[in-house]
DNA sequence: GACGTATGTAACAAATATAGTTACAAATCC
DNA sequence: GGATTTGTAACTATATTTGTTACATACGTC
């Protein structure tokens, strides 16, 4: 990995979560992200694929969250905008006339699943309500 | 992630654990990787850093395993090919005017600390020489 | 000591992924 | 109809990763 994208994600449904009901423009999200609107616009399309959020064209238009923060979890966020494996295999596939070659990668395979299992166990255990519960302690705190 | 570091680094570790007391050379080593030299020369060197290996000049130079496979976990070599976060935070800082922006990073690092510790634990769980026995088992039925 | 074979490493090239930007059509509200 | 916003393509910029070439240095052998 080692790409923001499950950082700004949880970020933009924290707003949407903290906003339910209005409907907030894209310029205004990538506001607060700080970044271009294009770049929130694409990485919401996704979630908008998944069923997350809902958008409107035009004036008064915008993202509008669609579930409660309460029902989605990090690791659902997490599989929609980045979706394939934590671990690469060789980028040229080994020489299979050697022993190993041949066989580590359906050795190995196994082990990468039990360990991406092992981070999304955990991602699976915090909600959208408990990020933004947080955010909104920490504001308190200040 | 996704880079291939790890997987190359576990398929030269179990190379150089079927071959204890051997010198392999990075070029035979490239072979079965299907690979440049270099590329193994460099990957090896950050292991032989962390003790793992050790190399030496010359003509029947090469490459040595320094330890026990038994004693080398997945963990261990993630570590080290790999250090870093596997989560980026927002490429620029978000808008500490606005209250999320302000507190998302300070909500997040937790969690994602939470994430990664599940991977790590999953990877210390294996040894090379685990993954080994299971290339060696693979072999055979064939 | 000369020679052949390795490693060590810098420097560069290529491929890929990620993020940022511009531009404009389509949608929607007033 | 006009203003505003999304949808998306196209392009640029940047960073990361991998592959390659080149050559100095190390070391065993003759």
């Amino acid at each position: 990995m080692v790409n923001s994208r499950l950082t700004v994600a949880i970020h933009v449904l924290c707003l949407l979560a903290c906003q339910r009901g209005d409907h907030l423009t894209s310029e205004c999200i990538a506001g607060s992200v700080n970044t271009n609107p294009v770049v929130i616009r694409r990485l919401l399309a996704t979630l908008r694929k998944a069923g997350l959020v809902r958008s409107q064209g035009g004036a008064a238009g915008g993202w509008e969250l669609l579930r409660g923060p309460e029902s989605i979890t990090l690791l659902e966020v997490y599989k929609y905008v980045n979706p394939g494996a934590v671990f690469a295999m060789h980028n040229k596939t080994p020489n299979p006339r050697c022993l190993i070659g041949k066989n580590i990668q359906r050795g190995l395979v196994g082990y990468f699943m039990q360990a991406q299992a092992g981070l999304e166990r955990e991602l699976g255990k915090v909600t959208i309500a408990q990020v933004l519960g947080d955010v909104m302690a920490g504001a308190k705190a200040d």
